[in-house]
DNA sequence: GTGAAAGCGCTAACAT
DNA sequence: ATGTTAGCGCTTTCAC
C-alpha cells in the first residue's frame, strides 16, 4: 500500500483555505454532491442540501471559479470590449448589462480598445484567455486577425452599438445613418435649409461618422444645403464651443446644426448663448444621445435618444439563452432603434 | 506497462483546441520550457524561445488562464467594485486603472455595488472566487461581513476614492471633508456671508455627506451661516435646476452655494439663468468634479478638481508593486489631494 | 440520489 | 537551461 510513498512530499505552495473537499468532510457528503448541490440544488436531497448549506456556511466556503472553470472548459465571465467606460454611452450599457448578468452570477471582464483595432485584437486574445461564456465588442469593425480568432470560437459573440454592416454574430443596435437622416427630416421639416454638422473624432468614430454621412445623404435628397465642421478630438462641450463660433465664421447663413453628440450640442448652446444667437429662432440645435443635461439646459435640447442600457439588456438576454449552449443562431440584427426628443432647441 | 489500462477511455467532453503542450510538441521542447518562456523569456534560451515562438504562432496558440490561476492558486485578475460606471467619477478611475494595468497583463473584472453595502458584500464573495491578484473597493464604509471576508485574505486590498476613516489596508483617495472646508473658505474669502449647500443622494453617497459636513463645519467656524438643501435622487442637471429654485425661495439672502458635484451645479447655473439671478455677483455657485463641461458653461465653473485617475494610476501603481507578494505593508493612506479650479462662478 | 475516478491545462519544485 | 512530476480544486461521466 505504501508502496506508492517513493519519495518525500514537496514543499507544497499556499493554496486555498477552504475547498470543496472540506464542506463534503463536513456534511458527509462526496465532494461530488456537493459540486451538483451548487450548480443543481433540486437534484440533491433535501437532508444532504441542508447538510451541505451549513457546512458552506461554517466554513465561509467560497467556490474556486477557476477550478470550475477549468474543469468545465467555460467560466462565469463575460468579456466586454468598449472604447472606453469614460464615454457616458458605453458606461450605460456595461452598466445595465452587468445588472442584468448579476441574476446568473455572470461576471464582467472589462476592456478598453479606445477606439484602436490593433488594442481590440489583443485585448480579445487576452479575453479568450477566460474561457468566457460570451464575447461582446463595440461596433462591427475589426481587424482581420480579430476576425479569425472569433472565427473559431463556440461561444456567443456579441457586436454592438452599430447595425447595417458585416457581422460577425449576432450585432444589437442601430443604424447609425438613419440618425443622421433623421435629424436632418427634423430640421427640414422644422423649416431649416441650410444646415450644418459639428463633428469630433470622427476619423476614429465611425458611428459618428455614420451619423454624419446620414445626414449629408438627406439633406442632399431634399435638396438642401449641408457643411461638414469638425474637430479631431474627443467631444467635449468646449470643443462643442469653439466648433460653432468657426461654424458661423465659415457658414454664416447656417439655421439648422446636428451634432455629433450632446456634449457637442451643450457647447454649442453655450457659444449661442454668449454670442447672443437666439436658439431656436436664428438656429436650431440637435443633439444625440439625451445625456443626463439634455433636457435641463437652455433651451431644452432636441435630441436622439438611443437606447444604451437596452442594448446591454438585450445583449445579457442572449448569453443567459446561450449559457453553456453553443455558438447564436448565426448573424442575427437586433434593432434597437432609437427616439428624437423633440425640446426647444428646434 | 498496460496494466494501467484497465476501463476504456471515457467521452471526454470538448476541450481547448491548442494547448501547451501542442506548442511543446511543435517546437520540440518540454511543456515546462513553454510555460516558463511565457512567464519569464528571459530564462530561456534564445534557440528555444525562437522555436516556441513560432509553434505560438503556427498554431495561434492562446493560454489558459484558468489553468494557470490554477496552478499558481493567484490569477492575473484584479477586481474593482465601483458604485456605478455611470458614475464619471469612478468611469475615470476604472479606465485610468485600466490602462496602467494593461502593461502587466492584468485584467480588471468590474463590479457595481450601487452604493449597497450587501450589494458589495456579494460582489466580494465573487470575486474572491477568481483568486484575483487584488482586490479594489470604493470607500471605506462596509459591512461587517465584507471587512471579514477580506480580513483573512493575502492579497493586497486597496479602498480608494476616500480617506479618513478606519482602512482594511490601504487606501488611495483624499478627505471629501477638507473639499467642503476648502469650498467653503474659498466663498467666504470672496466676501460671500450667506452659505447654501446644495446636496444630492447623500443618504447613500457618504462622501457627498463628508463634502457637506466639512462646508457647514468651515462656516461655522468663521461664523457665517450656512444651510442645506437636498435632494434623495442621483445628482443630475435636472434636480441641481430644482434645488436652486427651492433654495432661493427658502433662503432668499443665499449669496454663495456649494453643490454636491458639477452636476448640480450645471443645472444651478441653468435655473440662475432662467431666473435672471446674476452669477457671480448675486449668487456665487462652487462644484465638484470638473467635469467636461465645467470649463465651457456660462459662466466657467469654479470646482474642485478631484484626482479621478492619479487613484487609478496610483492603485495599479501599487497592485504592480506587490505582483504575486502578499498583503500590502499595512494600512497607509495615499493622499491624492484635489485643487480648486477657480472660475468666473464664484 | 450519491460516490469514485479521471482528468481540465497549467505551474512550480526539484532534479538534471 | 531544460525536463520530470505532482498536483491546483473542481466537473463530469459512469456505476451503483
Amino acid at each position: 500500500m505504501d508502496a506508492a510513498r517513493r519519495k518525500p512530499p514537496r514543499n507544497r505552495r499556499k493554496m486555498q483555505s477552504v475547498t470543496m473537499s472540506d464542506v463534503a468532510g463536513l456534511a458527509n457528503v462526496s465532494p461530488s454532491t456537493v459540486s451538483l448541490f451548487l450548480r443543481k440544488p433540486e437534484a440533491v436531497s433535501a437532508t444532504a442540501s441542508q447538510a451541505i448549506s451549513r457546512a458552506i456556511d461554517k466554513l465561509n466556503y467560497v467556490p474556486n471559479l477557476m477550478a470550475g472553470g477549468l474543469a468545465a472548459a467555460s467560466s462565469r465571465a463575460v468579456s466586454i470590449l468598449v472604447p472606453s467606460v469614460r464615454n457616458a454611452f458605453f458606461a450605460e450599457t456595461v452598466s445595465s448589462m452587468q445588472a442584468a448578468l448579476k441574476k446568473q452570477r455572470l461576471q464582467l471582464i472589462l476592456g478598453h480598445t479606445e477606439y484602436d483595432e490593433h488594442e481590440e485584437e489583443e485585448l480579445v486574445r487576452m479575453a479568450l484567455s477566460w474561457a468566457p461564456a460570451a464575447i461582446v465588442l463595440t461596433g462591427l469593425s475589426h481587424s482581420a486577425a480579430t476576425r479569425r480568432l472569433l472565427a473559431n470560437v463556440t461561444i456567443p459573440v456579441i457586436e454592438i452599438w452599430e447595425l447595417g454592416g458585416p457581422q460577425i454574430d449576432t450585432a444589437i443596435g442601430f443604424h447609425h445613418d438613419q440618425v443622421g437622416v433623421a435629424v436632418a427630416e427634423h430640421l427640414i421639416q422644422q423649416g431649416r435649409r441650410n444646415l450644418l454638422f459639428l463633428g469630433a473624432r470622427m476619423h476614429q468614430d465611425r458611428r459618428a461618422k455614420q451619423r454624419c454621412d446620414g445626414f449629408l445623404r438627406a439633406a442632399k435628397a431634399a435638396g438642401v444645403s449641408a457643411q461638414v465642421v469638425e474637430h479631431p478630438d474627443t467631444a467635449s462641450a468646449e470643443i462643442g464651443s469653439m466648433l460653432l463660433v468657426e461654424a458661423l465664421r465659415l457658414h454664416p447663413e447656417t439655421d439648422g446644426i446636428a451634432c455629433s453628440n450632446d456634449h457637442i450640442a451643450l457647447g454649442a448652446l453655450f457659444a449661442c448663448e454668449r454670442l447672443k444667437v437666439a436658439v431656436p429662432e436664428r438656429l436650431a440645435v440637435v443633439g444625440f444621445g439625451d445625456l443626463s443635461f439634455s433636457a435641463a439646459c437652455n433651451p431644452p435640447l432636441t435630441t436622439i435618444r438611443p437606447s444604451g442600457d437596452l442594448i446591454g439588456r438585450e445583449a445579457a438576454r442572449l448569453i443567459e439563452e446561450h449559457l453553456g449552449g453553443e455558438k447564436l443562431d448565426g448573424p442575427r440584427a437586433i434593432d434597437t432603434r432609437f427616439t428624437l426628443q423633440h425640446r426647444r432647441s428646434s
